[in-house]
DNA sequence: CTGCTATGTTCGCGATTCCCGAACATGATG
DNA sequence: CATCATGTTCGGGAATCGCGAACATAGCAG
């Protein structure tokens, strides 16, 4: 078997949990878009998932495709496809192993990010 | 008196504490380089100041200027200058008001970034 | 099967940012 | 003054960002 991360050679890549690197994963939150996105995912918790679409960001389509590959290349969240749709979810398990506290602090920040809009 | 962040135009701008922004403390948090400066920092505190000479950097003298601006503009370092040298120190009090838990959670990963260098 | 819609990705372009070396500015030192 | 030490600023090339347009695929209606 295979024990990379990515089923396939054109599945999503998700970085294992070891792998996960602090600047990345904050590079990765210290956007506000990127923020705002956890913030929704962690309201779902846990084992919800939400399509990119619902999120009603104030960004172009393919930007919004931009930052969920960030947050998933960062390890932030896992993506699935579901038919058409991309189902997004918290890798709150990764993260809080990893970075115990982070998700804590920024969530609040990110309900704040879309309070704001 | 003037409320604002600067004393006179010319001088360095440190943001307040309330103008602090999570998004923008991560951002700058978010590079291994900058994270290296806060982790050097945090050892010499309290009251500890380094200039910019001193922390051995893997990058060009310019290119840390611009990192040291980054981290101060993030309001993350507060610089004073005194004769030819910038003397950098952590605004830990600010950062630790508006958002506890942060420098313990990035100090460690810091001093890990030095390790592997 | 043939459109038609819904969901996301990819592509190409302009704008911004990043990193570098070179040059500059300023203060200390002899 | 001449020299050195410490940092900043400038200009160019590389990488990244955000956008609209076009594309790809799944589901649905007929």
């Amino acid at each position: 078997m295979d024990a990379m991360a990515s089923r396939t050679a054109t599945e999503l890549l998700h970085p294992d949990r070891a792998q996960l690197r602090f600047t990345t994963v904050l590079a990765a939150l210290g956007d506000p878009v990127r923020l705002a996105i956890v913030a929704r995912l962690a309201d779902v918790e846990p084992d919800g998932e939400l399509a990119c679409t619902t999120f009603a960001l104030p960004v172009s389509k393919s930007t919004q495709s931009g930052h969920f590959k960030t947050l998933r290349e960062a390890g932030v969240i896992r993506q699935r496809d579901e038919g058409t749709r991309r189902l997004n979810r918290l890798r709150r398990d990764d993260l809080d192993a990893r970075f115990p506290g982070l998700l804590d602090l920024a969530i609040p920040q990110g309900r704040q990010v879309i309070a704001g809009w």
